[in-house]
DNA sequence: ATGTGCATGTAACTGGTTACATGATTCG
DNA sequence: CGAATCATGTAACCAGTTACATGCACAT
């Protein structure tokens, strides 16, 4: 059965919605995008999209070419749709890195509008759960002893704070103006 | 042999030069920390120790208990400490992660000053190619018209404004004030 | 000539997780 | 009475990388 929470596959399937591609094209796009939410290496992606396809979750066509292999198209089916969107709505468990949460971002307003700002509300109940939790471990005497320390717990305060004043204007933005894709037209 | 890049491996290393710990110690701290790097199950700890003090680079103590299995105090030895200080001043390879970042960042400081500020310098490189990447593909077409990727990409564009920030300011306080640690020697 | 892009794939290895096994003590 | 904390460990499994195998076209 589909595994759940294995992140990667269910990202292909994401580009996968997007636009029918080829493993060597999810690889290129992948690797654009590898600071955000990390690469994979061929090694993986191809067997991985076997396993899609053993799964009924994608369909392929084969492109034969002179000269080269054959190119393999891999499209999404219907079910690999459903599961798709199961994955994106399903709620994060406790704490998500910020690349699954990245891969979410970028995933989910393949759905629903609603779908997408439900992640980005949880994403900032959990950033700043885990911003108390680092305040809260400044006091303790084994951060005021150590630079390395301190300097990674100010870097996790500093970083926290950009995330959530981000996801608060995203979200103002969403609220005011909630349907700004597709129709979009004067900006 | 040691091989390299192996993090977390290093990063136990790390935390014995501050202080010598049992593994479920060990498992305490870095469960404290997982929001920033991570942390590591017991299933792939306590093999770590083992692969750790058969590699010569930890010893161990065993404080008996009665009712308990008894503790087992893991020290750094003289080679442990050399194999963490190299793998620390190894410059990064290409695109580290953040936890790597921060990694590196805690552990820096055990040794001098200068390799903390060289951590940082290397950091401050990095984060500014990918955001000159970033900015970039702003351009591009496809993130004109996918609200996800938009996003996605504007997040990561305000993380790494303040990485760039944070890092400057920690560099320029580091350079006027070149030891602020107590007791923080040349070597 | 050398490397990069195109295009697919497999096999060996690595580094991790989950689940299991054991078992007393203390907190709610 | 059940859950969490202390404290160690192994075995099965999983997802990933690296290295290998193939091979043409085009640019430097």
């Amino acid at each position: 059965m589909a595994s759940n929470s294995v992140s990667s596959r269910h990202f292909i399937l994401g580009l996968l919605a997007q636009q029918p591609m080829t493993g060597y094209d999810i690889k290129r796009v992948l690797k654009r995008l590898s600071w955000l939410v990390g690469s994979l290496s061929f090694g993986s992606l191809y067997p991985a999209l076997h396993a899609l396809k053993e799964d009924g979750l994608v369909t392929v066509d084969v492109d034969a070419q002179e000269d080269r292999p054959s190119r393999k198209i891999y499209s999404l089916t219907q079910s690999g749709r459903q599961v798709l969107e199961e994955w994106v709505n399903q709620p994060t468990r406790s704490n998500p890195s910020m690349k699954a949460f990245v891969m979410r971002l970028m995933l989910a307003d393949n759905f629903s509008q609603a779908g997408l700002i439900t992640q980005l509300h949880q994403r900032r109940a959990q950033v700043a759960t885990q911003r108390a939790a680092l305040e809260q471990r400044g006091a303790a005497p084994d951060y005021k002893v150590n630079l390395g320390r301190r300097l990674a717990l100010d870097y996790g305060l500093a970083l926290a704070d950009t995330e959530l004043d981000w996801l608060d204007s995203v979200l103002d933005r969403l609220f005011e103006e909630p349907l700004p894709m597709e129709g979009v037209q004067g900006g």
